[in-house]
DNA sequence: AAACTTACTGAACACTGTTCAGTAAATCAT
DNA sequence: ATGATTTACTGAACAGTGTTCAGTAAGTTT
């Protein structure tokens, strides 16, 4: 009976509707101003349609958080032609705050919202797999630096954390406007972005002074 | 005529009342449920009465906002003592940590949500005062320990970025639940607060091997 | 006593996420 | 073919949100 599997297709098709529509409303206009009831009018059914497909507001926000975590591995993308394992994580800090940067919307609701991770914990099922895939890649490099000799005497995990979270203060403090609003920011008139920039080449001139602490003389 | 007088002094006690109600409710259930019509409940007056005295949701958020800046500086208080430099800029590490796990929702409020900030440029008037001293504070022992000889071949505005947005990062993901999210950490069942000390610990570590990076020669 | 000012409120507006009884159509069983 | 059942969907409601505004009652001034 292909009459049942016709149907079980039409159901996922507007099950991705739904998620299309909130995808669309959420990159032009933000999460705050995405209501169900927009989402509804946009793929033209009722709002009650919609949780015959999503349980909740923060089950679709989670698939959204899902789709961005791949987003942001392919940005990771051009990291695959970087062989030495420091330029590597030189480049892909630059790949994290280009795609901070790109995809604010995004990035808030993959890192800094709650609500995706509260969805996770009610459904016990499934774990945050596309979250820790990304952050894999950033443990894994530092391992690498570390079998080339970098960072000996530093432990793996943690300086993992410690770079990330540095990334991740760098972009939300940009995007949510703080950064800006620092009064040494604003007298200066400096572009936010280039702020930014120069404060990510500081971490690497950092991180390039540590690299090499095996046998280093201070004269 | 000490009539004016004592109206204008209950007009400003009333406003302190919102605040104070505010501040309440806000401590003990967090914002996301707190409502202006909670707070005029909780001050016996109607909720359009609070439209008298606060513009907007956000200038009362804007109020808890200063407070919670001001808060933050007392915690800094214990950094009076501490005559050296990077010593101080340890213990201000430590100290920013206890006040963002201490005060979660207030941190929440300083420093990640963008509705007080919101407020700042709306009455372009009055800046950023409070968040400014609290950075001064750091730029300033950043400069001392510069002047020390340490940190010499970084820009001070610079460092202060990075070392704000790494703890910054590392306070928000684990207020957040991110960290406690990441496949390695739920796996090893690691005290998350544990986490957070010892990637701090390894961010100093890390300090400190470029404290003295005057004149290295790599061998 | 009348006019005016001040402080406050009830009710509404336009939203929000979510639920649930009810409906119409498609499918199944007899 | 007809009746029973399942499926897919919806209108209307619930309880809440921030915010506005006409209207009221009390206090002050003339």
């Amino acid at each position: 009976m292909g009459v049942v599997e016709r149907k079980q297709r039409h159901k996922e098709e507007l099950k991705k509707d739904i998620l299309t529509a909130a995808r669309e409303l959420f990159t032009e206009r933000g999460w705050e101003s995405t209501s169900i009831r927009n989402i509804a009018e946009k793929i033209e059914y009722s709002p009650a349609t919609i949780y015959l497909y999503y349980k909740d507001k923060n089950e679709i926000i989670f698939d959204l958080h899902r789709e961005g975590f791949k987003l942001l591995i392919d940005y990771f993308g051009v990291l695959k032609g970087v062989t030495d394992p420091f330029e590597r994580l030189k480049a892909m800090g630059r790949a994290y705050i280009r795609f901070a940067q790109e995809n604010q919307d995004t990035y808030k609701l993959m890192l800094v919202m709650e609500e995706p991770l509260q969805h996770v914990e009610s459904c016990a099922a499934q774990d945050w797999d596309e979250g820790d895939r990304a952050f894999d890649i950033l443990l894994r490099t530092v391992a690498e630096c570390q079998q080339k000799g970098y960072f000996k005497n530093l432990h793996t995990a943690n300086i993992s954390f410690v770079i990330w979270s540095t990334m991740h203060g760098l972009c939300t403090l940009r995007t949510s406007g703080h950064l800006g609003h620092v009064g040494l920011v604003r007298n200066s008139g400096m572009d936010i972005d280039l702020l930014l920039t120069n404060a990510y080449e500081e971490l690497v001139k950092m991180l390039e002074q540590i690299k090499h602490q095996k046998n280093i003389t201070i004269t």
